[in-house]
DNA sequence: CCTTTAATGAGATTGAGTCTCAAAAGTAAT
DNA sequence: ATTACTTTTGAGACTCAATCTCATTAAAGG
């Protein structure tokens, strides 16, 4: 956790923005697991252990975080924006259940690669990616 | 267009759903570009061309019509669904200017087949994907 | 400390999309 | 055609995530 302190400060430093004790309040939150949540799930599980930072800015510093790669937004495509942290993650993909909502992770360095080539091919300048496979879990088939 | 209005009245019939004057106006305003639209362009195109089609209507019609397989709804990841009709052409995913907006299609059978092998290796039941490459194009480099 | 400048909080606002319900219109049988 | 029944429509209220406003609070550096 003391490293994930130091992540936090160094990248708002690197920013020009100020350490602050509801970013590392935000951060923390984020930190305590590897799920996908959405930014109000992140607001109320602060809310409800009693800490006090405003929903505005538990979204401004979530957007920070974006900002910093310290934190990764999930786009969905169903109104909400999940997020993840980077920890220890490395780039992936997702596979979500419409039934249940559960949600793994994929990486395939050919998608990657094919990706590129399509990059190429248009003349693009990628910057990033949605890539997310939709359908029915194990258990919800 | 004479065929335009068969698909769209078969379409309906299929889902026991009735033929009306708006749904044809909303379904022809579709199918008068290859543009992928939001549903207030849609909207506003129809409401300043004089016909009068509510804006429930025209969601409503647009979701009956991404039902039928008639139009493809594109989640973009920024809050505002676009829509492409169906007419000719075969799936494809996009490719996207963050500068200037514009969209690209391409199609990859090989990556198409790979997610067909990362359901399996998850246990998925796939419906659907998104997939989209955002990134500058050439102009806008 | 003191000053400067950025960050915060409370609540208003936005914007896409959905919902409600009375009125209008399609459908089918008489 | 008339009637009876059901679906669709329109106007506007409403929802929900997210953003904005602006007065107050608090970092950071000297
Ligand atoms: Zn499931
Ligand atoms: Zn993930
Ligand atoms: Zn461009
Ligand atoms: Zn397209």
């Amino acid at each position: 956790m003391a490293t994930n302190i130091q992540l936090l400060k160094d990248g708002l430093k690197n920013e020009g923005l100020r350490y602050t004790s509801q970013r590392q309040i935000v951060w923390d939150e984020i930190c305590k697991t590897d799920d996908h949540r959405d930014a109000e799930d992140i607001y109320f599980k602060i809310k409800t252990s009693g800490q006090k930072v405003s929903r505005a800015t538990v979204y401004r510093t979530i957007d920070v975080l974006v900002k910093n790669n310290l934190v990764r937004k999930l786009e969905l495509g169903d109104g909400r924006n999940r997020y993840e942290n980077k920890l220890d993650s490395s780039h992936h993909d997702h596979i979500v259940c419409i039934q249940c909502g559960r949600i793994d992770e994929f990486m395939d360095e050919n998608i990657e690669k094919l990706q590129d080539e399509i990059a190429k091919k248009y003349q693009f300048k990628i910057v990033r990616h949605i890539h997310q496979l939709f359908g029915l879990c194990r258990d919800c088939r």
